[in-house]
DNA sequence: ACACAAAGTTCGCGTC
DNA sequence: GACGCGAACTTTGTGT
């Protein structure tokens, strides 16, 4: 089988490298994410309802109207509205 | 319907806001690392093949966790320890 | 290293061969699913919006209510409702 | 607010019926296999390593897969296929 | 009841 | 713009 050049095979080093750094960070924070959720709920909020309207924040409103519509005339059609 | 009093508000807000600002982190890592992916593309690797070994040096210490695992409970289920 | 009886290699083969039976079938069928929502797009239904009716449909009413008036009640503190 | 016709409601009907019923189907099988793991835990076998050696006999050849396709892709990265 | 682990589902990206 | 792949999120089960 070929070797890498030494080029190559620093450049591939250095990708992984910086890869795994940028990943170790993106968990810090998403295990301080976890914990604003855990305070929280030992504060007495709904987790589940906080990350809903997290979700819903996010959200384009004019994609979700539309969504909304869809699904409004489904559930009308199916006589659950 | 049920209201908010004004310290849970408050409460409620900080909570959203906090979230909201380390998801924002988050996804500016996110990008971070995309645009590492990008650049090594750019440079002839492969992205694909790049996410495979990052993904697998991530999963090499818990394969190995497992397999020891294995040993040590399957012997205790068999009565062997 | 101790050995495995007879009889319980037998066993434990017999289970393992069992379990990846019943997930082949499950396997399956949640292609099947897949293909009805496939055919259900190419009729020009919206599937996010027919997957949301499965799940509403699938919940507990009491439990959905409960659940909508705690998200009530953020969404009015958070002024979005 | 936007109305579905007849042809429309029938076929929406169908399909949500459709997908309930290999829901269902899934969903026995799903308890099979709870039932197959009950009973391995009567005759003594553990079943958190069950589930492990079922686990990782589904990720082998999967494995298998991803190595020779990062050998693949990545000689073709570097110029060397 | 809570925390941790695993399964299943959904979302987004790159590809064709 | 349809499709498949891989990652992220949600939810369910389990052990403490």
């Amino acid at each position: 089988m070929s070797e890498l050049g030494a080029n190559s095979k620093e450049q591939l080093k250095s990708i992984i490298d910086r890869v795994e750094n940028v990943e170790a960070e993106i968990k810090t924070l998403s295990d301080d994410r976890s914990d604003i959720y855990k305070e929280a709920h030992g504060n007495g909020f709904d987790v589940k309802a906080l990350k809903t309207i997290v979700r819903m924040r996010k959200q384009d409103p004019d994609k979700r109207a539309e969504q909304e519509a869809i699904l409004d005339t489904y559930l009308h059609a199916m006589g659950m509205a």
